[in-house]
DNA sequence: GACAAGGGAGACCGATCTGTCTCCTCTGGC
DNA sequence: GCCAGAGGAGACAGATCGGTCTCCCTTGTC
């Protein structure tokens, strides 16, 4: 439906920019020019909508990493080039994902902090779905499983404290310091 | 005075579990038996009153690291003993700063996303000052400079990366992780 | 005892919230 | 041409929002 997509874009754009709770259905509608029962003939009620632009963004921002790393020569490179990636979100140089404003699931996580509602859950599985293609990327480096189990969730680690420093302390270069925390790390293992 | 206290308590541990805009005025008031009067006393706004728990945050979570990690008896077992800190917070077994929703800082920068916000401000002032002190450990550790800086960056962005994977994907060991990388990096530098 | 100040309880204001409903128009299939 | 359904515009309901205001009771000071 041609609508329902206008509605979820339109709804990510301000609860990423402004935060869920500070927007209402009200704004919505008014900036995607559909109609107040048109909404609620696509969803349930605001949380359904929430839960649509949580999926949304999974979609939009997995399909682009995965388009930006898989494309690299070996494992490493694509590790290297997920902090690459990062880097041009950060500053703001990728359109396809512009603007910047913080990892979307984790400012919902914030507003919807119970681990047992399913909007968190939704953010919970983003965050898994990451660690996993680190970890397929980190298996065409490592074969010992515990190495790779643990190179992937320090370069996961490094992503997230990378995003948080860009977007709370506005530090737009800590993909670039993140990289080269983990390109140390990983050259410590293959260089014995 | 007792009441303002009061107010500023009862208010930043609803903004914490639930968010700032989900939380209202009257909530507030009713929970912490405060006439609603008396809070527009002492504070002129809502606002006003989310940057007085920021504030509060910020001399309590500092004021705890500081304790858990001045004792000490060198640079690195204080770095050390700032993840084992995280580690005993998001596992909420540290009573002074129960319970674990997060770091409230970045929560409330996701609702504040625009980074000219005061509110915003204060908490990249809040992130800064994590990062000075982490700093201060480091320099007792290492001389040059750079090196210093570079994993004193290291060190704040594993925190960062931590407390979300603590968070958002509920990984509980989420401290532990970054303490060994951190232990890594520093090994790397002391033993050449 | 008189009286000012602080604060509690809550009415009240206009605005906005989520969500429902009515009324009307447009459009596509028959 | 006819009619069902989608969708636009927006009134409406009941609740809650941030914030102001009045009324009244307590308490401390003289």
């Amino acid at each position: 439906m041609e609508r329902r997509e206008q509605l979820v874009s339109v709804a990510f754009g301000l609860f990423y920019r402004y935060g869920v709770h500070a927007i209402g259905i009200n704004r919505i509608i008014a900036e995607s020019g559909v109609a107040k029962k048109t909404l609620y003939h696509h969803f349930a009620s605001k949380e359904a909508l929430v839960a649509a632009t949580v999926d949304y963004r999974d979609r939009q921002f997995s399909s682009w990493i995965e388009g930006r790393t898989q494309g690299a020569p070996d494992g490493q490179s694509a590790i290297f080039a997920l902090f690459d990636a990062l880097d041009d979100w950060f500053n703001e140089r990728e359109t396809l994902i512009y603007p910047f404003h913080g990892c979307y699931f984790i400012n919902v996580s914030a507003e919807f902090s119970d681990s047992n509602h399913p909007v968190h859950q939704q953010c919970a599985s983003h965050k898994r779905a990451m660690l996993g293609l680190i970890n397929r990327y980190m298996s065409q480096i490592f074969v010992d499983e515990k190495t790779v189990n643990t190179l992937s969730e320090a370069v996961a680690t490094l992503k997230e404290g990378a995003t948080v420093q860009a977007h709370v302390m506005g530090d737009l270069a800590a993909a670039v310091k993140a990289k080269a925390i983990a390109e140390e790390l990983l050259r410590a293992r293959l260089e014995p």
